[in-house]
DNA sequence: GATACGAACGAACGGTCGTGCGATTTTTGA
DNA sequence: TCAAAAATCGCACGACCGTTCGTTCGTATC
């Protein structure tokens, strides 16, 4: 036979589609028990490989993490960042970015919660490649944040005196509020909290605001 | 001799004193390390014990996460809520818990790090009696926030109309994001940002703010 | 049909984990 | 001062960890 095979996985070689399977596990798995509750041997368990086969992917612990880092990256670029882009610059993509992300947080589309919100405090003590991987990406994304707020002050959405990054500051932060609420305290308003938090911050930058 | 031993640690049992010592430790550990760092080899290692010996005072590795939470739980109302206590009420007391908050949270002083918040996102997804607790005493800490909040309305400091919850869902964000930007993300001015939110936060519902 | 290669396998390694048990030492109280 | 009690130790266990090794199988190329 020459026909290509035509399945959803295009024409990937046998070892690239069984590395995805396994990141896409390792994903879902990393996001309920952290990224030190990655084990190589649960993961074939639950893939019905052999250890040594799925280790052969990647030929360390450590390189298994960054990558599936790198596809909760990818993950979360498609998810939220790339669809907001497509709203209209200032105000409009911010909102996007934000209402996007929050549905990203809470988590019911892609597998379970933030990967990165848990690996933040789970790597944010020790020193390694997976925790400079983590901050440098965390990093663009504050800086990704702080631009669309800038965006809005040039197209006169925000006004002229806003201050970019704390407005990025105060959004991660309710983010980070609404992660906890409803993740650990089982806080039944939190989506609500987070939402009316949202609001009072984009509302106190807006052009039409009154003075501070 | 008969002279009771005059050490700080007063009249204790010889069992009493080591247990504190062990916790002491592994409090310093788990903050950095997570709870699920916490191995009996590495601190009886640490301490030079033998395992056995350590384990003997829990009996089981559970009964030590729980105790080392305890003992998180008692610093932090040692040192952010009962001075806080002190302060007048309303809002010079509010601002004092959240003063004194930060200060722990930066945690120059205690052992490293908020382990609450480190603790908060490695268990917010494994089910059992650590989650359940650090969950309990993490709603506990947002009603006393609540109430102080509230209590701030009572006394004509703060709007009839705040809404105490919300409030302090946004102080709880703050610290949250002041936790990320500083020790993961390394961000010089993350006290600044923190600090400049609180203010936003509080200035707002103040009684003599205009209307929204 | 011979050759080469990527993928997966099973077995074994040294190490650490939490836990149990019996013996030994230290502390305590009468 | 001495025996009871509490604290600590040494040792061993089974399970799992990440990693290495030699091998086998299917498929593609010459």
């Amino acid at each position: 036979m020459s026909g290509a095979p035509q399945g959803p996985d295009a024409r990937l070689a046998k070892g690239e589609r069984t590395r995805r399977t396994i990141l896409d596990h390792a994903l879902r798995v990393a996001s309920t028990e952290g990224f030190s509750g990655l084990s190589i041997g649960a993961l074939a368990r639950d893939l019905r490989m052999s250890k040594s086969g799925l280790f052969a992917h990647f030929n360390s612990k450590q390189r298994l993490q960054v990558d599936v880092m790198k596809a909760g990256e990818q993950r979360f670029v498609d998810f939220v960042v790339r669809p907001a882009l497509q709203a209209p610059r200032g105000e409009p993509r911010l909102r996007a970015m934000v209402h996007r992300w929050t549905r990203w947080a809470l988590s019911d589309g892609p597998p379970g919660g933030c990967v990165f919100v848990a690996a933040a405090s789970e790597l944010d003590d020790q020193p390694g490649p997976l925790r400079e991987h983590l901050a440098r990406t965390q990093r663009d994304w504050v800086s990704t944040l702080t631009r669309a707020v800038s965006i809005g002050v040039d197209e006169g959405h925000f006004r002229a005196d806003t201050r970019p990054e704390q407005i990025a500051f105060e959004l991660y932060s309710a983010l980070l509020g609404l992660h906890l609420f409803h993740r650990l305290l089982d806080h039944p308003a939190a989506m609500d909290l987070c939402g009316t938090t949202v609001d009072r911050i984009l509302d106190s930058i807006r052009a039409d605001a009154p003075r501070t």
